[in-house]
DNA sequence: GATGGTATTGACCACCCTGGTCAACGCCAG
DNA sequence: CTGGCGTTGACCAGGGTGGTCAATACCATC
């Protein structure tokens, strides 16, 4: 999976895959009858594994917008800390015209699942009343996806480890509580 | 550019770059020494061109921050659509780990001079009263980087033309709009 | 028309890496 | 001792790599 996120499966080598793998060429075409086989188990193992998964990741609680986003964000993070592998993988998926349309209609049956329950049993309430909340969530949702772009961008253009992550996270609290400020009405506290 | 933009240097082809600009093999090495050459030339080029273009992109007027926002990110759109080759070639600068380093110290005061501007002269007395400006900043400036990658992964996945991008562009103004409202105070209009 | 230098071509080179094969062999239960 | 599963790595043809170079098209000058 590492190979296939950083190359496609296209660009990416059997070699290099026995290699890192601390196996012999012979081995990967015992277990599997070409390169094809290979890549569409590893799709298919992870397609199970996100699938699987998705659940823990969005709870149907009753919350506000902001708060829902801010555990999804932490459920990504800690997913992506114990597999890091699937979780580059997926990109690939999700992108490569090289995967078979199959994976694809069940990765995009898989997002469908997810954007849903994103919005399911939110407390929009909370939201302030002079606008529209579908505007304010997706107002919320860009400045998440920009927040999480610029973390993955220091994460790679520094050598980023773990607690550097989770310190960063820590540091956005402060904005968290200030997105409630600015999108929630006053009157709670 | 587009070549080194879509592989990177190392995975760059010269065979493919003389093919796609129609030019024979031997012209390629009669005007440049080897494939680094060439790709130094490029850089230099690039950097010109972008270091000759910074000072149209930021206007140092007197303005609230999300309207300097949304002037800067419509120079983007329209030094992207008019030179989309190098738009994609400056990404590859910044990341990869193959350019020089004069070139990266070059492209990094280019990006400080740019930051630098971002921020100067700007009315911050616009924003509301209960946050510190610089949180707010931040935010906003994650918003717009957010619903910039949106606007990018569309544009990817879907064939875009450019006409899109601009009425793209133009549904943003409603979220525009109710940036102003949130993060402004109330008592101008 | 001859000369000569510049611009241009594409066949060709050695090299490397590709996905995939296969004869050989280690191992161990029966 | 046997037989079959698990494992190895040398090996293959094919194709792509960056780079070379003898041949030639072009064209201003003499």
């Amino acid at each position: 999976m590492q190979e296939f996120a950083e190359n496609g499966f296209g660009k990416a080598s059997t070699n290099r895959i026995v290699k890192n793998a601390g196996m012999s060429k012979g081995m990967l075409y015992y277990y599997f009858e070409n390169k094809e086989d290979l890549f569409r188990d590893c799709i298919s193992y992870a397609l199970d594994h996100m699938e699987q998964n998705l659940e823990d990741w969005i709870g149907t609680e009753q919350e506000g917008f902001i708060e829902r986003m801010a555990r999804i964000a932490e459920s990504k993070r800690i997913y992506f800390r114990q597999h890091p592998e699937i979780s580059a993988f997926a990109a690939v998926i999700f992108l490569s015209p090289e995967v078979p349309l199959f994976f694809k209609e069940r990765l995009k049956t898989l997002m469908e699942e997810g954007t849903r329950k994103m919005f399911d049993g939110l407390d929009l309430s909370r939201f302030r009343g002079d606008l529209p909340p579908e505007t304010l969530m997706r107002l919320v949702q860009w400045t998440f996806d920009g927040y999480a772009r610029e973390a993955e961008e220091r994460m790679k253009s520094e050598g980023v480890d773990f607690k550097d992550l989770d310190r960063y996270w820590d540091e956005f609290d402060v904005y968290l509580e200030a997105m409630k400020t600015i999108y929630y009405k006053w009157d709670r506290s």
